[in-house]
RNA sequence: GCCUCUGUAGCUCAGUCGGUAGAGCAGGGGACUGAAAAUCCCCGUGUCGUUGGUUCGAUUCCGACCGGAGGCA
């Protein structure tokens, strides 16, 4: 079976992804498909950089700005959607160019990741979580290792969601996580997905235009999109996005704007950090410094001719 | 000019009754399979301002010098 070609646009965030996506979408007649897990929803364009239309320049994106802002989406319901865009974007002899910052979502998709169809129980986990939070994270690991043992040696116990998912899964499919997560990578992907990685070799600079990025967002009315979020008062996905949340203490006087401000920052930095260590360890990908090279679509040609 | 205080990790500071030092923040590394921009784990060597002296031994005591803050003139 002939595989399916992919291509995928990954890296830290505000290290220009979705320029370089676009250009590559624009040169090689492709679409591009968003892995990012903040871009999903509405209501929060300024925040999770999504792009304007200016930027795309007619490039069709997929899976951006679909979701009402308090909703729950997740990995399983991502790669469905992904999957599902893949094939009709080729279908219609178009490139699919996946771009985004969401290690999980790109991976598991990559990688054909096959998730249990089962909708989410939240009322389980509500049950479990309230056990947990009774008996303590010693207790609970305690319990898992005794029908997961894989599983357990691998969680801390202070790693509360993990094993709270653990027994989630257990309780619902009557499977141990470790037996599931085996499963769920029996078959080999249908896809043919060359990696271009794009950041900084010097982590100052990606720190400098992180701060940058920031400002800009300020300018452009962040603080008025945080706001709404703030008096919308919602739960799901989106209230756990950088550049909203950091505001809120601000809105409830408790601190200054500037802290306010530089917490965000903090909190960016600190995500990019997080990003590169998923990305780091991909041995696919191929790397694009931007301090390094002059032209980074340029680079990533060359990545394409070789894949 | 004189007096007092001060100079310790990138920053703010603690400390050593003389045996070469530790917190917070910043930062670094790692993990990650249905909340993932989330969540979790691990990480502190730095000419203790410079230079002399006392001492077995000084970042710690003494002197001078160089920074910084304040006070008196």
């Amino acid at each position: 079976m002939k595989k399916q070609k992919i291509i995928c646009v990954v890296g830290p965030t505000a290290s220009g992804k979705t320029g370089l996506g676009i250009a590559l979408a624009k040169q090689f007649n492709g679409e591009v498909i968003s892995a990012d897990s903040m871009q999903i929803y509405r209501d929060m364009h300024i925040a999770s950089a999504a792009p304007d239309e200016s930027e795309t320049d007619g490039v069709p994106h997929h899976l951006v700005e679909f979701l009402p802002y308090g909703s729950s989406y997740t990995v399983a319901d991502y790669v469905k959607a992904a999957r599902e865009k893949i094939t009709e974007i080729a279908s219609r002899g178009k490139l699919p160019i996946i771009v985004g910052g969401t290690g999980l979502y790109i991976n598991s998709l990559v990688n054909n990741v096959e998730f249990v169809e089962q909708e989410t129980d939240y009322n389980l986990r509500d049950k479990i979580t309230e056990e947990f939070d009774r008996v303590g994270g010693e207790e609970m690991l305690g319990r898992l290792r005794q029908i997961d043992p894989d599983a357990a040696e691998k969680l801390h116990a202070n790693d509360k969601r993990r094993i709270i998912r653990a027994f989630e899964i257990f309780e619902s499919t009557g499977n141990t996580k470790s037996f599931n997560d085996e499963q769920s990578i029996k078959n080999e992907s249908p896809y043919d997905a060359t990696i271009i990685g794009i950041t900084y070799r010097d982590r100052e600079k990606l720190y400098e235009r992180i701060n940058l990025r920031v400002d800009i967002m300020l300018e452009n009315g962040l603080l008025q999109e945080a706001r709404e979020a703030f008096d919308k008062n919602l739960g799901g996905g989106a209230i756990q996005a950088i550049g909203h949340k950091e505001f809120f203490d601000y809105f409830k006087g408790e601190i200054s704007l500037e802290e306010a401000v530089e917490n965000l920052k903090r909190s960016t930095r600190r995500y990019a950090k997080r990003q590169l260590t998923w990305f780091n360890k991909d041995t696919r990908i191929n790397w694009i410094f931007k301090d390094e090279i002059e032209d980074a679509t340029f680079e990533a040609k060359k990545f394409m001719k070789e894949g």
